[in-house]
RNA sequence: GGCAUUGUAGCUCAACUGGAUAGAGCAUCGCACUACGGAUGCGAAGGUUUGGGGUUCGAAUCCCUACAGUGUCACCA
């Protein structure tokens, strides 16, 4: 069982029978508007009447008090009501929400559905290029690919995490070739860089020769595009390029060293990430896979081959363009290793129902054609391949550019993050008695979290905002706020092991403990949400807000120290129930929950 | 220019998908408590939801329009 019977799903049925017993009327169920009672008024739950005022010939307040008192008899749970306007606020009795709560910790694993209990859905996320470090838009795309693919597997998902890796093409060769030229022989071993740094500097590096060699030749009077064309150095990354598809053993030993240390490199930021995959896809071996595609479909009449020996695909009359999917000299393009890549990815996992693309939405349309173009291939699944589109992380001057040197790095905000969180512990001060390595720990575990906190709390589909300056907060809505929270429910937990009994208490409800129990109950219906709008802000936001009930809550009732011995116990396992849901859902967002702290 | 997308407090973000008086955090000001872990709680102030029309019992949300930002419109990835 994943959840008890919910007090929506009681009103549900039973204004159902309210309406064919008052009114001799069937209602759908789209009729049926129950709301959370907003906190200026009293009630818990909200019937809105609107839908029915026509239909009944009465006003809003005749139909609410009617209604009312015919769901008063069908749940004797509900105390009283009230209605103001068209709204009507039931009231639940706490014992209603004292047994709703003792239900849920009865269950094994509330708000969770049981593991690989649906169809398997494959995640795609990071998907870098090889021929520079990851950097702050990485981290949002792969914390993002990554708690999605958590919320799957929460909602009962087989999931494979996948990526495909641009390991091909002018940009390795760039780097390539600036390395070759530089006549150093640096290593990461030599330099004490890390692999990807390193490769990524002669990425730099090329685009200063080249700025350069193009500047002098338009001194010497030539135009800009002349002179970009035959920079020696642009034309050296061309001829490596071909080199490297005609498979020149020394061009492929180069290259594979080079990613070697990228992939290296990555390694490393990954484990800081807490982020894994459990297959990995390169470009170099997709791309001749999507060639094989393209040809079938140019034999099916999927697409059609232009004079110049170009392939295309007609999409005009699905209210898009012609789209070039092979280029006239037969090379793949990004398209066709895409292509290539999805059937593939299909072969490999026959009992994957979709396959979910965590990429910016800056490739929006490229996703549309790229689903047109799979389901005229025949690709059954095609249809529920899904581009998880997510917005930019702009810094306060704009875009990102990494020639301009305004990337925010990957690994430095990570190493940041983790400095203000030793900085702010040691202040405060409250770990004596911890090891270096489990106080370096903590540190790491506080940083990450207010680091994936920042950047999932946002709705995935709209741009962000990240000022440096300001960096990230530790108070507020913030990772380490709900971390703090959760500390505090284990401090608490500490002092009473082992003498968690029954639940016994059946009197009155504090404010704060309806509140909490009604929250905690919300926990499937986030998890349904977050799932089916691929959306971790949305357990974030719900976790703030528990975290932010038990704060209120845990400031105004005593716990330890409460007299009553079955209040007590009730309100330990309050807390302890917290303590798991925080644990959970943080758990989702790729958040780690410390002990202390 | 066409298409897509966004515009909510000084700043960063919400708003149960059309519901009641638009909510949080940060920043500002004030208060609480021998603290069961203060990385806390409570409160004040802060809004013509970019402007203008429309649809209806009801609009930040849907439609039209103007303005502003962003992305895209490559035989780049």
């Amino acid at each position: 069982m994943k959840n008890v019977e919910t007090a929506y799903q009681l009103l549900h049925s039973a204004l159902k029978n309210v309406f064919q017993k008052n009114f001799q009327m069937e209602v759908s169920d789209s009729e049926i508007q129950i709301q959370k009672t907003r906190k200026e008024f009293e009630g818990d739950l909200t019937v809105v009447t609107f839908p029915w005022v026509k239909k009944l010939g009465k006003s809003p307040e005749a139909v609410g008090q009617e209604i009312g008192e015919g769901l008063q008899k069908e749940i004797s749970s509900i105390e009283r009501f009230n209605v103001v306007k068209g709204f009507l606020n039931l009231h639940f009795n706490d014992a209603f929400w004292g047994n709703q709560f003792q239900n849920v910790t009865h269950l094994d694993n509330f708000g969770l559905a049981p593991a690989n209990s649906k169809p398997r859905v494959m995640v795609e996320y990071a998907s870098p290029n090889t021929n520079k470090p990851l950097h702050l838009g990485h981290l949002r795309n792969i914390f993002l690919g990554y708690s999605v693919s958590e919320i799957f597997k929460a909602n009962g998902h087989s999931v494979t995490k996948v990526q495909v890796i641009n390991d091909r093409g002018i940009h390795i060769c760039k780097s390539m070739i600036a390395w070759m030229e530089s006549g150093l022989n640096e290593t990461p071993e030599s330099s004490g860089m890390k692999g990807d740094k390193l490769v990524g500097k002669y990425y730099v590096e090329y685009d200063k020769k080249f700025k350069g060699q193009v500047a002098d030749l338009m001194a010497s009077g030539l135009s800009k595009e002349d002179a970009e064309a035959q920079a020696p150095i642009a034309l050296g990354a061309r001829e490596m390029l071909l080199k490297w598809e005609d498979k020149d053993p020394e061009t492929l030993a180069l290259w594979s060293k080079m990613n070697g240390w990228v992939y290296d490199g990555f390694d490393v930021t990954y484990k800081t990430m807490g982020v894994d995959f459990d297959k990995l896809y390169y470009e170099s071996d997709t791309y001749i896979l999507g060639k094989d595609e393209v040809m079938k479909g140019l034999e099916n009449g999927v697409f059609f081959k232009k004079e110049d020996g170009s392939i295309w695909i007609d999409l005009t009359g699905e209210g898009l363009d012609e789209k070039v999917v092979l280029r006239k000299d037969g090379t793949a393009m990004y398209i066709t290793q895409d292509i290539g890549t999805a059937m593939l990815r299909f072969r490999d996992y026959p009992d994957a129902s979709s396959l979910v693309y965590t990429v910016g939405n800056e490739q929006d349309y490229h996703f549309k054609v790229l689903f047109k173009i799979l389901k005229k291939l025949g690709l059954e699944q095609a249809e529920k391949c899904f581009h998880l589109s997510y917005g930019m992380v702009e810094l306060p001057e704009g875009k990102m550019k990494s020639r301009e040197g305004t990337v925010v790095d990957a690994d430095d905000i990570m190493a940041e993050m983790k400095q203000v969180a030793k900085e702010v512990a040691e202040e405060q001060g409250k770990l004596e008695g911890m090891s270096e390595t489990e106080k370096d720990h903590l540190h790491h575990i506080i940083g990450m979290s207010a680091l994936k906190y920042f950047l999932l709390r946002v709705d995935p589909k709209k741009n962000m905002l990240f000022d440096p300056k300001e960096s990230i907060d530790f108070n507020g809505n913030t990772g380490p706020f709900i971390q703090y929270g959760y500390v505090r429910t284990q401090a608490i937990l500490r002092k009473v092991e082992g003498e968690l009994s029954e639940l016994n208490y059946t009197g009155e409800l504090h404010e704060t403990e309806r509140q909490l129990i009604k929250h905690l109950l919300d926990l499937p219906a986030a998890f349904d949400d977050a799932t089916n709008t691929y959306n971790p802000s949305v357990l974030a936001a719900y976790t703030y807000d528990l975290v932010r009930d038990f704060n209120s809550f845990y400031q105004q009732c005593a716990i330890l120290r409460e007299p009553n011995n079955d209040l007590r116990v009730f309100r330990l396992a309050l807390t302890k129930q917290v303590g798991e849901v925080v644990k959970k859902t943080m758990n989702v967002l790729g958040i780690e929950m410390p002990e202390r702290m």
